[in-house]
Order: structure tokens, then C-alpha cells, then sequence
DNA sequence: TCTGGGGTCCTAGGACCC
DNA sequence: TCTGGGGTCCTAGGACCC
């Protein structure tokens, strides 16, 4: 493989989960729908045959949207907003929940039809993928047309492509033209089509990281591009400004990785309301039995066993604090993860309402045939002390 | 009406070993 | 009596992504 001369595709499905509703709801075409909240708020079918949707206002609670249409981002919705603020936006949005078996399902089906026309693919996300088509022969927009066909043909949605000669690029280039759109861009076309954007654009510059290049008069992609390094070195670390210099100027040398093994599998969750560490425990306890055990089922369906387990609690002022345990032999089971689970929670002062609570199982390894039982026996084994 | 859930990667200090 | 230095593991926190 020649790394000059790669060529790179970003898929990003457009407004995905909003999308696959739509394909069971195609009477909410057009109209500002979102993703979000809680499981509660099922479209519930009415005597005359139509369904009744919820709509935004109608929502009291904790939760974020996940997606919006574009019709809902008209009136400044956007993923990550908490519902409540979404209702004063957009009152009259519809509400869905979100269906992830469905949407795991749709993501499936996408991906397979893009491996019927390009097999270098990389995960990385339920909704998106990186494409290596730098062994192909065909042209880029080719290629493009022929794989966004191929999306719509097995799943009735569209995505956006983007092709560039590496990941950073591809990534920025997606979002250039969407939904629905093909850009492509070479490493001559930085200055005119990236250099003008905001500097949140590229994958890995964040909402702290943005705020501290904008105090100190950067904003978009070109000026970063014209800082001097020992001038970015007096604010960020050494190996964060120079990294922040090479893709200012999209540099960017990462292959798309085609497998991964997980690292950490976890269940968290955010309580209804905030719980008190004692007057609730009851309540606190079983939700902690139920983590470990969802966790424990998460590793034995994907057949992995963990050697590290951690816990996760944030409190009624978001304060988040991390906990973990090493054990001295993986396992899966649910009675050693949530003994492990609970010596994590003993470290902890336990003086504010809990808002959250998780539990996550790290240090992963397969556990393939002839080794299971022993695993399996072995990681029960601190119980019985 | 603040702020979900599932991840990855990085940093940094201390323990421990050679 | 002044304390090297490299490597790895463990732990905690934080930024970031979808």
C-alpha cells in the first residue's frame, strides 16, 4: 500500500436513528422529529387506526436527544441537547424513543451492502464508517454514487460520503455537503475548503479544547494552521500542539483499521431522580446487582472475560468520581463483578445523592474454547473467601 | 426546566522490579 | 548524606466521540 497516495471515504448516515423511525413512521415525513428520552413515549396505536405521537412538550424528565431531523435542527436542536431545553426550542417536535435493536439492525445492513462494494472497512460508530478504496480501480465519485446506491438499496436510507486522502479529511469532507452528498477533496484543496472552517470541525478538538484556542484568537482551521509551535506549546502540551499543527495543515497518517478488539464493556445508568446513599440503598443496592449482572451477560454473549472491574458514580452536582479493582484472574461472572464492584464502593465517601451509577469490566480478554470453565472458575473463586 | 449511555485514548503519579 | 533510570502495572481523572 502506498501511504502517499491513499484515498479515504468517511460514510456518515444521515440523521440515523431519526431516519429509521421515519422508515417505520413514514407519515412523520417532513415534520421536526427527535430521538430522546426515555424508554416511555411509545407511539401508542388509537381506536381509528392512527397513532398517537408524543410531542416534545409533553415530556418532564432527564435525557438528551440523540438525533434530530433536519426539520427539528431548524429550530436549533441538536444531539447532546438535554430534552428539556430541546421542548422550549421546538414544543411541537415529535418524540421518539430510541429503539437500539433496531437501529444495531439497520447498521448491520448498511455496512454489509458497503462491503459488497468496498471490504476495507472500519467501525466507528453505529452510524458511520471509514472506507479504504486506495486498492480500487474505479474513480472516487464512482465509487461514491455506487456505494450510497447500494446504502439506499438495502436499507431506504441516505448517508454522506466523503473522500479524501486520509481519515481526518474524509471525516471533515462528509459533513461538507449534507445530507445526501458526496465531497471530495484532495490535499490541494485544504486551504480553500478546510482552512475556513472552525477549528471544532476536526475529529478530536473538543468543546475545552476550542474555548482555550478561542481565548487566544483562534478559531478556525487557518489560523491554527499559521500558529507558531512554540507559541501553542506555551498553552497545550508537546505532543498536543504538534499534533494540533498537523492536522491544522491535514496531515493525518492513521490506517483505517478493518478490526479491533473491544477494551471495556460497561452499563450505566441515570437515575429517575437523585438517590440518597442511605435512605435509598435498597433502591441503590438492586440497581448495582442489576448493572453487574447486565455486564457479566454483555461479556458472556460477546465471549470475553475481564480482569479489572470499576464502577462509575456521579453525584447531584455531576461530580464524577472512578473507582477500580484489579482481580487476579479475569472473569465473567456476575457474583465476582459485583464483590469486586462493591470493595470499589467501600473506597468511596459516600455523602451526596447519587444522579448515576455504572459498572465496567476492563483488561478484556477472548475467552475461546478450552479456557472458559477454567476462567468461569476461577473468577468466582474471591467470592468464597 | 441543564447535562444519556457506551466507548476510546491520554496523562500522571506511585509501586515495583531490574 | 542526597537518592540513577527504564519498563510495566495499577489507579483516577478527564477530554473526546457517536
Amino acid at each position: 500500500m502506498n501511504a502517499i497516495s491513499r484515498r479515504i471515504a468517511h460514510l456518515d448516515m444521515d440523521a440515523f436513528y431519526a431516519s429509521v423511525e421515519l422508515l417505520r413512521y413514514p407519515e412523520l415525513t417532513g415534520l421536526p422529529v427527535v430521538i430522546g428520552g426515555r424508554s416511555k413515549h411509545k407511539p401508542a396505536l388509537q381506536t381509528d387506526g392512527s397513532r398517537h405521537f408524543y410531542k416534545l412538550r409533553d415530556y418532564a424528565g432527564r435525557g438528551v436527544i440523540t438525533t434530530a431531523t433536519y426539520e427539528a435542527r431548524a429550530s436549533g436542536v441538536h444531539s447532546g441537547m438535554g430534552v428539556m431545553k430541546a421542548a422550549q426550542l421546538a414544543p411541537d417536535a415529535i418524540l421518539l424513543p430510541a429503539d437500539f435493536e433496531r437501529f444495531r439492525h439497520y447498521s448491520r445492513l448498511f455496512k454489509a451492502a458497503v462491503a459488497r462494494v468496498a471490504t476495507e472497512i472500519e467501525n466507528t460508530g453505529i452510524d458511520e464508517i471509514y472506507i479504504d478504496l486506495s486498492e480500487l480501480p474505479e474513480g472516487s465519485l464512482m465509487l461514491a454514487k455506487k456505494i450510497k446506491q447500494a446504502v439506499l438499496e438495502a436499507t431506504g436510507l441516505t448517508c454522506s460520503i466523503g473522500i479524501a486522502p486520509n481519515k481526518l479529511l474524509a471525516k471533515i469532507c462528509s459533513d461538507l455537503d449534507k445530507p445526501d452528498g458526496i465531497s471530495i477533496i484532495g490535499m490541494s484543496d485544504i486551504a480553500d475548503r478546510i482552512w475556513p472552517l472552525s477549528v471544532r470541525k476536526i475529529n478530536g478538538i473538543g468543546p475545552k479544547a476550542a474555548k482555550k484556542l478561542a481565548s487566544l484568537g483562534i478559531t478556525t482551521i487557518a489560523a491554527l494552521a499559521q500558529a507558531e509551535p512554540e507559541f501553542l506549546q506555551a498553552h497545550f502540551s508537546r505532543s498536543y500542539s504538534i499534533w494540533l499543527l498537523e492536522v491544522s495543515h491535514g496531515i493525518d497518517n492513521r490506517p483505517v483499521k478493518t478490526y479491533s478488539e473491544p477494551k471495556s464493556i460497561s452499563r450505566e445508568t441515570t437515575f429517575e431522580q437523585d438517590l440518597h446513599p442511605r435512605h435509598d440503598r435498597p433502591v441503590l443496592s438492586k440497581a448495582f446487582t442489576a448493572l453487574c449482572i447486565r455486564v457479566a451477560e454483555d461479556l458472556q454473549r460477546k465471549a470475553y472475560a475481564g480482569r479489572t472491574v470499576g464502577i462509575k458514580l456521579r453525584f447531584e452536582d455531576f461530580q464524577t468520581v472512578t473507582r477500580d479493582f484489579t482481580l487476579s484472574t479475569h472473569t465473567n461472572d456476575p457474583a465476582a463483578i459485583r464483590q469486586a464492584a462493591t470493595e470499589c464502593l467501600r473506597r468511596v465517601a459516600l455523602e451526596k445523592k447519587l444522579r448515576l451509577l455504572g459498572v465496567r469490566v476492563s483488561t478484556l480478554v477472548p475467552i475461546d474454547s478450552v479456557q472458559t470453565t477454567e476462567i468461569l472458575r476461577q473468577g468466582v473463586l474471591p467470592l468464597s473467601t
